[in-house]
DNA sequence: GAACTGACTATTTTTCGATTCTGGTCACCG
DNA sequence: CGGTGACCAGAATCGAAAAATAGTCAGTTC
């Protein structure tokens, strides 16, 4: 398996599968593209499944790194969490499979990979467990979290913000004001003092 | 129309669109089941359409009543809130289609009736609107609150953390956790000490 | 004569079998 | 030996016939 060939069959079933879904793209098609006998896709992946799910990994370990290259751990971790948000949001519309995979839209059709679709969702989780950490280091945020329970949580927050919005008017500059509500209200919270931390 | 006709066909119109969904219930079901003639059915709405608008106002309305009359005002607010998603979460198995309504589901069938399904949302919203301000009104909460916009943030973190295990193994407890997680967190917000309130 | 009915119609949905398409294999090529 | 594409069984798709459905309204009932 030459390793331009590999990059090149991932690379062209991502765009396939991004814009017809798992259904509809096929695996002669993405060969052609990417220019290789569909033998040689039967090469880079066991099966058109799993040829899904190492385009979803890639794709997923790409954000991730996008996203994580732009935490500076030395700027307020709570300056950090909504930009990392609002960076997310931004990325989405060229991310579609993972907006698809956070919404998780892939469970309809592909429930047998659910167990490894909630691994993705894990791996996109840790930038946000990265900026709690710092938080917390910094002394900002409470030592007493549960940094992955925590993370779930606002990824699924961050989620519903996206959801309740795709395929509506989808005003961006609205979405963008939602994502920063709900991230102030989490980083305030609704108490009007924080009650002191206790063990 | 006789006020006990109109009540059957509404309860019975109600199990079938749970039951099967709106395309597939029948109008001629609901009818027999209700055991009146097909024209009694449209002479209670003026459309299939519209009775399942019908429908859903009187189970949004129902749930609204059932949570609101559990709302002790004198109660700290902060647990009522809590105690609010719990409840909610408890009633969601026995009341489908407030639970479709919330996810959004009947979108993708009814795209055309999407403002109406908003405003259903917005009547949804009311209990927590209302515990919101009996806790500002007890000091509890920050009173520079938008109450409107985090009760609709509010709404979908509670919907996210439902959608998120709905299909899934469902595990009641730990969907009661994540619901105690959340909410925790919104109440206290991630920071250590709360920034005093500025205007 | 107002409340109610159910046969009727135009339109949708379902069925089902023929046909095409697709995932996956493997004997063969360069 | 990495790579190929003709090949196969089963799945998706199509189209037309058949069944079902939303909505109407002349007529029945009380």
């Amino acid at each position: 398996m030459e390793a331009a060939k590999r990059e090149s069959i991932l690379s062209e079933a991502c765009k396939c599968f991004a814009k017809l879904g798992f259904q509809k793209a096929s695996v002669d098609d993405i060969a052609r593209r990417a220019g290789v006998g569909k033998g040689t896709v039967y090469l880079a992946a066991a099966s058109k499944k799993d040829l899904f799910y190492e385009v979803l990994l890639r794709e997923v370990r790409d954000w991730n790194a996008s996203l994580q290259k732009r935490i500076d751990p030395r700027r307020p971790a709570d300056q950090l969490l909504t930009e990392l948000a609002l960076s997310s949001l931004a990325t989405m519309d060229e991310r579609p499979l993972v907006r698809e995979l956070l919404m998780g839209g892939h469970h309809e059709v592909l429930p047998e990979l659910k167990d490894r679709f909630d691994e993705l969702r894990s791996i996109g989780m840790k930038p946000i467990v990265e900026v709690l950490e710092i938080g917390i280091e910094q002394g900002r945020f409470r030592p007493d979290l549960d940094v992955d329970e925590v993370a779930r949580i606002l990824l699924d927050l961050h989620t519903a913000t996206v959801m309740f919005v795709v395929g509506r008017v989808s005003d961006p500059l609205r979405l963008a004001r939602r994502t920063k509500s709900a991230f102030d209200l989490v980083l305030r919270g609704l108490t009007l003092h924080a009650p002191p931390t206790k063990a």
